[in-house]
DNA sequence: CTTGAAAAGTGCAATGAGTCAACTTATTGC
DNA sequence: GCAATAAGTTGACTCATTGCACTTTTCAAG
């Protein structure tokens, strides 16, 4: 997770940055985001503007904190999956079980609401994720002998990385997770053919062909 | 293209519209984007800045025009597509029809290269056409009787959507429309399958390629 | 323990986008 | 012709974000 500070001038900087999210996160979910200005959160932190945008590349970033380790745990789902498994199927089990159960702890719900009901904040959980779309695409490239800047190889990268928007607001993440899963791996023609597979909260009812999927654990 | 301005009324109104936009674009071009006050060009185009913000809803809108057209032409070539042709084939031929050549244009050249350079509008560009997911999703939902809010329905939308961003800085966008298409329709488990792009140095791993291409015309 | 250079932080002024309220002017429908 | 209405104006205002000059803190080398 975090790293270690090492020195106390590290370990300051880093108390103020964690300083000015938390009062950031605390007034946003008790006015909500339009009425709370950036002088507002440097009043509460106890800094002044000027150093809240040393911390902070604007008022949307206070928002979403940890943004390089989605990244790099990306990647690392691609790179270090397990032996015979498809970069598809590694993408899917992480999908599962990194995103969506954090979406349901309690202090994530509200969380999630505030970014749902806030268009801005909502822009720019998705230019976080689609930010990432080169990364991943080259690593899913490298990984199968493709051409770094492969076409197919960035397009599924983005695809992929839309699904936590396109997840977002359904009922049954889970359900709507796998079903993307599924129409980017077999396809729209296959899908369109197979039975509706409705989201319900039911385990989807019949699938397409199935891959070598890894059983679920709890 | 534009409509029929009935009154004098809406004549005016439209012609300071279009003075508007047009001093915009002129000043744009010339200087580059952050290089513009949105005083430059109330100013060049006679107008108070308040009279410009009630034309359009923020700098970025002044570049792009017309939004609306596009969605409506999206939805009119799922819904009044050939006989026998498929949902997505439909698409497909819109994409290579409507963008393509206009690309070409040496007028939209410029501005292609305004808008690639400027990150804002970049991200502006995509939210315009990603703000039409969910229309063209239920569009899509409704000629093939599938659920209104069918995730897989907004998902290929959506997917369909972020064509034009993907082939944006190709060097060949139609062969990279085509491709993406491809693996839409078909998966990525057929196009994993199916060396199409030049490979690499490494064979792929363990993966069992059983290639069903589905044949398509060139 | 001193010192001096980075780093961290501050205060303040400026810019630029976007909004608001009160007002003027033109167009339209009757 | 006249009143309702929409377009436009003016000027002041908020707010995010940046730049600059300045002070304080930390660290490491002597």
């Amino acid at each position: 997770m975090t790293q270690i500070p090492v020195g106390r001038r590290e370990r300051k900087k880093a108390a103020t940055r964690q300083a000015i999210a938390d009062a950031a996160l605390r007034l946003f979910l008790e006015r909500g985001y339009d009425q709370v200005s950036i002088r507002d959160i440097a009043d509460a932190a106890d800094v002044s503007t000027t150093t809240l945008f040393k911390h902070f590349t604007g008022k949307e970033a206070l928002v979403f904190d940890q943004d390089q380790e989605n990244e790099t745990q990306l990647i690392a789902a691609v790179q270090q999956r397990a032996e015979g498994q498809s970069v598809l199927d590694a993408l899917r089990e992480h999908a599962l079980r990194a995103h969506l159960p954090i979406a349901l702890h309690p202090r994530a719900l509200e969380f999630n609401s505030l970014v749902e009901s806030t268009p801005a904040l909502r822009d720019y959980a998705e230019r976080m994720w689609t930010r990432h779309t080169n990364s991943l695409g080259t690593a899913i490239a490298d990984e199968l002998g493709f051409e770094r800047d492969d076409v197919a190889c960035v397009a599924l990268a983005r695809f992929i990385l839309q699904i936590p928007a396109l997840a977002r607001g359904r009922s049954d993440r889970r359900a709507a997770t796998e079903r993307i899963f599924d129409l980017i791996t077999y396809g729209w023609k296959t899908l369109e053919a197979s039975p509706r597979g409705k989201e319900a909260s039911e385990p989807a009812p019949a699938r397409s062909a199935s891959a070598n999927r890894v059983p679920k654990e709890d």
